[in-house]
RNA sequence: GCGCCCGUAGCUCAGCGGAUAGAGCAAUUGACUACGGAUCAAUAGGCCGGGGGUUCAAAUCCCUCCGGGCGCACCA
């Protein structure tokens, strides 16, 4: 008996009881959602389905909730229905009904927690999207750990994820950083807007390497150009190694300059020329995002005959949508935010859904910190902590975890010392022991006779194993809620949360027995137990991407 | 001025309509010649930024004020 059958169970009898009393509203399983009590003593699993309909059934939510409590402690496998307080619906389980579900995970395995409520979506999740002017910093982390987590997320509910990478090489930023390799080469000092550090003579050299004929020998204009294409593509090869390394690869790595190239840009604003979003003013050519709900209108085609910025996501959002994906999501940073309005009013222009096809995920910034102060980076100055630094630093289970732990909407402070330095702040150590530790348990049990030869739900009786079995019950709405919320940091928290509950379990209850006590079933039943743990622990990492490790 | 995010234990943060608001770290005190003490138990610590409202029920939803972060280009 699991959550999931429970609530089912309770869905067919309050529909029901709301039918006989002559309610027209139809039910569904949300309705009947389960939720475990803070408190022990308020059963395994609680339903306020007696408050949310007394209103609408013009009846008093505790004689509702005694009906519904009454029929409800028929069922197979409750131990017994409580009413308590306004009307909560306490629901205890027998303890075999309860412990079923240890089997139930070891055998389901990697399957366990995984759910259908994206199957068969197309999903587009491009994150990152740094250009490849210098190495990836600091700043553009976060993005890469939350949005390979939400991939994952969403791939165990089922979605068919596409992660894309909008690789930014159109506009003038990728002229500055060629002119600054131009310069290093040059040893001409860097251009006023350019880019400085030590990577820009690293990449330039490895420029001059690569060419095979005399560099100093081409015109300056050339030369240049040279160290644009060689050095853009040098870069992106670093970025990408660089996320490979922190464990994030992408499927798509989109260049803008192709939409330029191809006429796509041409093709969405011909399109919505056809739906008669556009008008020309002022010399220039603008899209009619204000009567999508946008601040203003915005410029397609410039008075000189280049492109807006904004046409470049006009063709990119167009060609994702012609590629057949169904929900198109951006994560961008805060200092994006403005960004949202305009995109909303393209999708809206296109006959698109607003926040369905395309959704765009605001997460704050993260802060670099040193010695308790603010550290301010800038890839133009040249003070920048990188991906790469960050990995040196604390390691990639470590990194990734203490940046998906923490909701997108709050900022966050990474302070490489303390991060490096004393790990025991990172409760990702926490969860891996845990892990450490089912495996270990297996392992003493094995050599001690202790197999999975027989299995006794009704033997789990201790309180520890009572709260254990609920938390384990819950991953697979962990993982629903964190894909229907896009908010990855559910899942690191109730790893947390399973971890605590193992190690509670573990001090109280032994599955090896001591040294002049038998085997019995109660040893053999707690193997599963603990190898269920073992398995979910690796699971909810799993989808973090952060290693499960069996010995620390 | 307008818009988005945040304000919860000393610190870092969960909880985002439900019962007595939680975790880690820090503090104090305990627990292995018993499956790894990177663990566990216990104590202490809170007008959930302030004030209104909606609701049977508000940290959670709405309004307003205060404080902090980030944005509001024919730049990309």
């Amino acid at each position: 008996m699991n959550p999931a059958d429970l609530s089912a169970a309770l869905l067919t009898i309050v529909t029901g009881i709301a039918g006989r009393r002559g309610s027209t509203r139809t039910l569904t399983i949300d309705d009947v959602l389960l939720e475990r009590p803070r408190n022990r003593e308020h059963g395994d699993w609680a339903s306020n389905i007696a408050m949310k309909l007394a209103k609408s059934l013009e009846v008093n939510p505790r004689e509702l909730a005694e009906e519904i409590a009454a029929e409800a402690a028929k069922l197979d496998g409750v131990a017994s229905v409580d009413v308590a307080g306004p009307g909560f619906i306490n629901i205890t389980l027998d303890a075999a009904a309860a412990g079923a579900l240890a089997k139930t995970i070891v055998e389901q395995g990697e399957a366990y927690g995984r759910g259908d409520l994206y199957k068969g979506v197309t999903i587009n999740l491009e994150f990152v999207s740094a250009n490849p002017t210098g190495p990836i910093h600091i700043g553009g982390v976060r993005w890469a750990a939350v949005g390979d987590s939400l991939a994952r997320i969403f791939q165990a509910e089922g979605g068919l994820v596409t992660r894309e990478y909008y690789f930014n090489d159109h506009g003038a930023q990728i002229d500055r950083f060629a002119r600054s390799l131009l310069a290093s080469y040059l040893a001409e000092p860097t251009p006023d807007d350019g880019y400085a550090g030590m990577y820009i003579s690293d990449i330039a050299a490895r420029v001059i390497a690569l060419y095979p004929g005399d560099l100093s020998k081409v015109p300056r204009d050339e030369q240049q150009e040279v160290f644009r294409s060689v050095g853009v593509e040098l870069m992106f090869g670093d970025i990408k190694a660089s996320l490979h390394e922190f464990g994030v690869d992408f499927d798509v790595y989109f260049h803008e300059n192709d939409l330029h190239e191809s006429g796509a840009v041409e093709h969405a604003i011909d399109r919505l020329r056809e739906l008669g979003h556009i008008f020309e003013a002022d010399g220039a050519t603008w899209f009619r995002a204000t009567s999508f709900g946008d601040d203003k209108d915005r410029v397609v085609i410039k008075s000189d005959g280049e492109a807006g910025y904004i046409s470049g996501d006009l063709a990119y959002y167009l060609n994702k949508r012609e590629r057949g994906f169904e929900r198109n999501l951006i994560m961008l940073g805060a200092d994006h935010h403005g960004y949202v309005k305009r995109l909303m009013a393209m999708t809206a222009a296109f006959g698109d859904e607003p926040y369905v096809n395309l959704e765009v995920l605001i997460g704050q910034l993260v802060n670099l910190v040193r010695h308790g102060e603010p550290l301010r980076m800038s890839k133009r100055a040249g003070t920048v902590v990188t991906l790469e630094d960050l990995v040196e630093a604390v390691g990639v289970d470590a990194g990734r975890y203490a940046l998906v732990r923490s909701s997108i909407d709050s900022q966050v402070d990474i302070d490489l010392d303390v991060w490096g330095r004393r790990t025991n702040d990172n409760p990702v150590f926490y969860v891996q022991y845990a892990h450490a530790r089912t495996h270990s348990v297996a392992c003493n049990a094995a050599s001690s006779g202790v197999d999975r030869s027989a299995f006794d739900a009704s033997l789990l009786q201790h309180e520890t194993e009572s709260i254990l079995l609920g938390t384990l019950a819950e991953f697979p709405r962990v993982v629903r809620q964190a894909a229907e919320l896009r908010e990855p940091h559910r899942v690191a928290r109730y790893a947390e949360e399973l971890a605590g509950a193992y190690h509670r379990w573990y001090d109280n209850c032994r599955v090896t027995p001591l040294g002049d006590e038998s085997v019995e079933d109660v040893h053999r039943t707690r193997l599963w137990l603990n190898d269920a743990v073992g398995q979910v622990l690796r699971n909810a990492l799993a989808l973090l991407r952060v290693s499960a490790p069996e010995r620390m």
